[in-house]
DNA sequence: CAGAATCCAAGGTGATACTG
DNA sequence: CAGTATCACCTTGGATTCTG
């Protein structure tokens, strides 16, 4: 990922923090706001590796958009929820959506089939 | 840059159009709608070496983003200026500053120098 | 259950030099 | 003026296998 901190416009701090192949579908998952554990990605991202959704996580628990909390039962429970930062990226997300819908049909009337 | 339409999420065809590392200087540079030349970004963006600058405008242009104008004179003038996507990505690229102001703040407080 | 370790391929970025 | 061409690095993503 590449550092935030050294990005050369403010923009380039929210692109480096969701940008990642699976992060915004990862965030999409916590938007509830209630807590989810490592299997329920897996479960619903059949094509992430474990070592890439653990890639994932762990930089947006560095950037402070989820929490990672460890319940030391047995077998172990590992919740992961979103931060205040991580909730007030929800819009921006949906406007991303949103924006690709109307891309989408603008691309296909310009006549590129999909 | 990745193919917006093997993205398996929408918000994937957004960040895969503006993922680079100064596409969304880019289009800010052209947010008031008014054509700018390529020596323009040159000047503004000095860091950027022409293959890359030139790379992040053809990849804006093929998605559609701006438009890419020859005008052949002695000597030839390019002129690239926004499209109607382009224009409707400005609001998601002023949202991520806000959000990006208000995370380095959060950011701060939580203890992390800048 | 929730990862970690190792190895590897791809592509995005960049330095440098040159051109219609 | 507005690019191209070549070479090289380095990060990101992924396949596979293994573990506290």
């Amino acid at each position: 990922m590449m550092d935030p901190f050294q990005a050369h416009c403010k923009m380039e701090v929210t692109l480096a923090v969701i940008s990642g192949k699976w992060k915004a579908d990862i965030v999409q998952m916590l938007s509830d706001g209630s807590p989810r554990r490592y299997g329920f990605f897996q479960k619903n991202l059949p094509e992430v590796t474990p070592k890439i959704l653990t890639n994932q996580l762990r930089e947006l628990e560095n950037a402070g958009i989820l929490t990672r909390v460890i319940y030391p039962e047995v077998p172990v429970r590992v919740e992961y929820q979103l931060t205040e930062a991580g909730l007030d990226l929800l819009p921006i997300l949906e406007a991303m959506e949103r924006w690709a819908l109307s891309y989408i049909e603008k691309i296909q009337q310009r006549g590129c089939e999909m």
